[in-house]
DNA sequence: AGAGTGATCATG
DNA sequence: ATGATCACTCTC
């Protein structure tokens, strides 16, 4: 059987048919010989540069955006709030600087691994819905980093990919507003975060 | 509801 | 140069 990871047309259509898409998808890295891998529950998309919330709004090409400018399947990974990552994969083509935010996964493999990378403290218990369930924790589960992994192109990279292990999924989409963008005005209402309804593992 | 934390951004 | 902000998480 050929390997089921995502090829580039995957990612280069517009971000909300892969926004969509990405759900019931498998993300899997592989960092410091340890694998880990969970199915996607919930993303958000931006849409570039007319998208108040979007990084790449007004089409600002700041250093820290060059990533969103590259092709579909390249990695944006940014830093914020002083101490968390969020992982992003950019959609469409170069010059179009749209992309889908991962919100929240379902772990598959690697759970004691994702475990000692979220704890902070020893003896402290993490429930698995605890794992992965918001943007900054599956970073950290996952093992990504802004400076290792920001710019990496995931149809070619050994550490880090995607993988189809379901086309459609099963449950129907729901969507509503994303989080964390109200001061984005009219574009903070659009209904651009979608979940895998009834899963467990999707944040809040 | 408030704190933590520092890169990033728009001003100037 | 400086000050405000931030696609968040945790604990109270």
């Amino acid at each position: 059987m050929p390997t089921p990871r995502i090829t580039r047309s995957f990612y280069q259509r517009d971000p909300i048919t892969v926004v969509k898409d990405l759900l019931g998808q498998t993300l899997v890295s592989t960092i410091d010989d340890q694998r880990v891998a969970g199915i996607i529950v919930e993303t958000e998309a931006y849409l570039g540069t007319q998208d108040r919330a979007a990084h790449t709004y007004g089409g600002r090409q700041t250093d820290r955006v060059q990533s969103m400018w590259q092709d579909g399947g390249t990695a944006y990974v940014y830093f914020t709030y002083g101490m968390h990552h969020c992982f992003n994969i950019v959609t469409q083509h170069p010059g179009e600087p749209t992309a889908v935010l991962l919100r929240a996964i379902e772990p598959t493999e690697g759970i004691d691994t994702m475990r000692e990378r979220r704890r902070k403290r020893q003896n402290q218990k993490l429930r698995d819905t605890d794992l992965c369930s918001g943007p900054a924790k599956l970073a950290q589960a996952f093992g990504l980093t802004k400076s290792a992994h920001d710019g990496l192109d995931l149809t070619t990279s050994d550490t880090l990919y995607l993988e189809h292990s379901r086309s459609a999924p099963l449950n129907h989409t729901h969507s509503g507003p994303r989080i964390g963008v109200a001061y984005a005005k009219d574009w903070a209402d659009k209904p651009l975060r979608f979940w895998l309804p009834e899963n467990p593992h999707v944040s809040r």
